[in-house]
DNA sequence: ATACTCCCCTGAGAGC
DNA sequence: TGCTCTCAGGGGAGTA
């Protein structure tokens, strides 16, 4: 289950290979992967694209192949390996690359949700994801007036809100509950109820909640590993997610799961009362 | 416009 | 041991 930080560090060891490098044609084993264009297009259009750069947009990652861009959407379980044409097809491997030099970058993917696009620059912007995502974290416009704007009329939990990626993008599951219990909110508010300190302290705990993600190169939990070296040490640092039943760092009540959203929860009923008063 | 529900998919774990 | 059932989850589509 990447979120950004798992994003950004699976793009930075991909642009470490890949730059320069060559798609000298795709296979795909499962249609559903791409969502645009059409099958039969993304394997025309994807042939002798070289890779200039390789970049994230909230959790896209970004192939930029000068006219074009090959967006990545791992959802879950994706992931990439790199074989050679030698090597047998796995189970899970539903896109084949092949790259010059008889190399192949492969995308497995046990649960088939990761998704791509192939795209012209010039329609991007235009186009989905990007026409539809918000601010990165780091954006200098993610303010509390920005916020202030999204959250007014919005009587979602906080919880289902942080999730939106069309207001701030690169926010999970996992990071989404540990944000909320740095910054005291109960998971349950509702959007439109939180306060100008609270929106502020949401600001704050992300940029240094997914920096320091960033920096432990990510989260390792549940199926996500990637044997090209997505080993994050991040988990270590998680302070109610996945901790149901034990003690809360900050106050020693014991952490709960509930579920909004349909999404598993973790917090600490007693730090992140709900406030309505 | 917001806010629901359903769906995609498979493997892990629980229960019998 | 081996079967069946339930659940996890990002985000798109459809509906109220």
């Amino acid at each position: 289950m990447p979120e950004k930080p798992e994003v950004m560090t699976v793009a930075r060891k991909l642009k470490d290979h890949l730059i320069g490098r060559v798609f000298k044609q795709a296979e795909i084993f499962y249609d559903n992967i791409i969502s645009y264009p059409t099958v039969l297009e993304f394997k025309e259009q994807i042939k002798n694209k070289k890779i200039i750069d390789i970049t994230t947009r909230g959790k896209w990652i970004v192939f930029d192949l000068e006219n074009d861009y090959l967006l990545v959407h791992l959802r879950m379980e994706g992931k990439f390996f790199y074989r050679t044409e030698k090597d047998q097809k796995e189970k899970h491997e539903h896109v084949i690359f092949t790259l010059d030099h008889e190399e192949q970058l492969r995308y497995h993917d046990v649960r088939k949700f990761g998704k791509m696009i192939l795209i012209s620059k010039e329609k991007a912007p235009y186009h989905k994801p990007f026409s539809e995502l918000g601010l990165e974290f780091w954006d200098s416009k993610l303010t509390d007036l920005y916020l202030k704007k999204h959250y007014q009329k919005k009587s979602l939990p906080i919880k289902s809100t942080l999730l939106d990626q069309s207001i701030i993008t690169g926010i999970g599951n996992i990071y989404a509950d540990e944000i909320l219990f740095l910054s005291h909110i109960s998971p349950l508010l509702p959007t439109n109820k939180l306060t100008k300190e609270n929106r502020n302290d949401i600001i704050l705990y992300t940029k240094k909640v997914l920096n320091q993600a960033i920096e432990a190169g990510g989260t390792t939990i549940r199926s996500y590993t990637s044997e090209e070296g997505v080993h994050g040490l991040f988990q270590q640092q998680l302070k109610v997610h996945g901790k149901k039943g034990e003690k809360c760092s900050i106050c020693g009540g014991i952490i709960e799961k509930i579920q909004i959203g349909g999404r598993g929860t973790y917090y600490c009923p007693e730090c992140q009362n709900v406030k309505l008063k």
